[in-house]
DNA sequence: CTATTTTAAGCTGTATACAAATAGTACTTT
DNA sequence: AAAGTACTATTTGTATACAGCTTAAAATAG
């Protein structure tokens, strides 16, 4: 009860007493996310500055609690802070591409071992959503709406790991790479994006349904491993990748799991 | 050549033109590396403040890159940062340890697959050190050489991972987990320990021979789930933990190296 | 006109004063 | 005596002025 502390006689206490003025650091947090996603959708694109002071006008703060959640991006490797230059998006060369994907590859199998969650109806239904939002986005060619999707599909599998160094390590690799994927989508046929995108969605939730964790992370990373492909396929030049055919392949039933 | 910009008529130059004063980055790396070695070698042990005006007055610096690199010790799970308290060390529960230290031994399984490092003649010198090093520690109860010992040889493996985003989070992870075993070592029994130690680095300097990788990674999976066990037993009060006898079995030889 | 140097604008890095928050201590009240 | 309350010392969080660095434009010498 004394939890409240009836502090200061200030009689503004009503809008206090609602919102419980935001703590320090649920603003950085709140100021991180906002950043992260911008950068993950393109919004400041690889190699934009983004300036510490630009950011401090913004969220009305100085700059000192952006310089925190700048240098919290920066250990993230989502961004290069130069002196007397600015804050630059950071730009991902081929190598480290594939190194981070083919980490995320393994990873994506762990989460299937160590400490596995339950799936619950929530997952599902939240699946259901996402599978719709694919399906809506065929002809339309969206990237940020695609990004966006992307990046909730992410936040139900990282729910679905139960080890949280994990669960952490998989969310920084994820948005250390989303947002190149993304950059060359212009380049892509886009309904073969979505039909993939409806495809790996479909999969998992069939997965799910037979409560068979390990075959959804098998979908999970041959979708990575197709992404990769087409990647470096682009990068090299060759417009040939693997698509829907390859990822059908996928459907092979892992019958690990059932109950 | 204008590489020196003959700037500011001072002449002390000599003493500027032989360090070229340290770059800001590189000292707030130094000042990170040195707090986080103190963390781990129980300099600072779990619980214990250390506190920013302190740490500013030592490394004659501001409180500003101070904060900077405890917030980055943050991030790393290394510190808890408390307003109005201090900044804490972190202790670890059991639930995490034992998280963290499965994740380790996948991880270090990993390392072996995704680019690995070819092992040169320096790798092998550096384990001999480290296996005299071992030797001498028998009889002389010395934690924190002890703790050196362990820093190094983490060292050494980290430098025989080749994907980079692999190479960083075994790091963090190391750092997160390492100072836990340390602060439990006066509980047991020194010479076992040491000759674990030194069974551990030959075992591996042995793989390192056969220019088995491979084999050299089951070695230290082995280590870590034989250091993960004893924590387990320690804390729930059985003093009984698998030993010598369990790591010599450690020995079979995996025969998928080999050149 | 070209190449070099100088200069200036703009950014991040640092130091420092002040605000906010916590925890311990002394004091008051029951 | 015990419980609660106000206070104070200490610490982290924020804002801001200034220093250092980078880049590009402008001035200057050839």
């Amino acid at each position: 009860m004394s939890n409240i502390k009836s502090i200061d006689g200030t009689y503004d206490s009503a809008a206090k007493s609602q919102v419980q003025r935001e703590k320090s650091s649920d603003r950085r947090t709140r100021i991180y996310k906002t950043i992260r996603e911008r950068i993950s959708l393109l919004i400041y694109p690889p190699n934009s500055v983004i300036g510490e002071t630009e950011l401090a006008g913004e969220f009305n703060v100085s700059r000192t609690p952006i310089r925190s959640v700048l240098q919290r991006l920066h250990f993230d490797g989502l961004v290069q802070i130069r002196t007397g230059v600015g804050t630059v998006v950071t730009d991902v060369d081929l190598k480290t591409m594939k190194e981070v994907y083919d980490l995320r590859m393994s990873l994506t199998e762990l989460s299937a071992e160590l400490s596995p969650c339950e799936i619950t109806e929530e997952h599902m239904v939240a699946m259901e959503s996402l599978l719709e939002r694919a399906k809506n986005l065929y002809g339309r060619r969206d990237s940020m709406g695609y990004a966006r999707l992307c990046n909730d599909l992410h936040e139900v599998l990282m729910s679905l790991i139960g080890s949280k160094p994990l669960r952490e390590i998989s969310d920084n690799l994820y948005y250390q790479s989303a947002r190149i994927w993304v950059t060359m989508l212009p380049n892509l046929d886009w309904n073969q994006i979505i039909a993939d995108q409806e495809l790996e969605t479909s999969e998992m939730l069939a997965a799910m349904r037979r409560n068979d964790l390990r075959g959804m992370v098998q979908v999970r990373r041959f979708y990575l491993h197709c992404v990769l492909t087409r990647i470096s396929d682009y990068l090299k030049g060759k417009k040939s990748s693997p698509s829907r055919d390859a990822l059908v392949m996928s459907g092979r039933r892992t019958q690990s799991g059932g109950d």
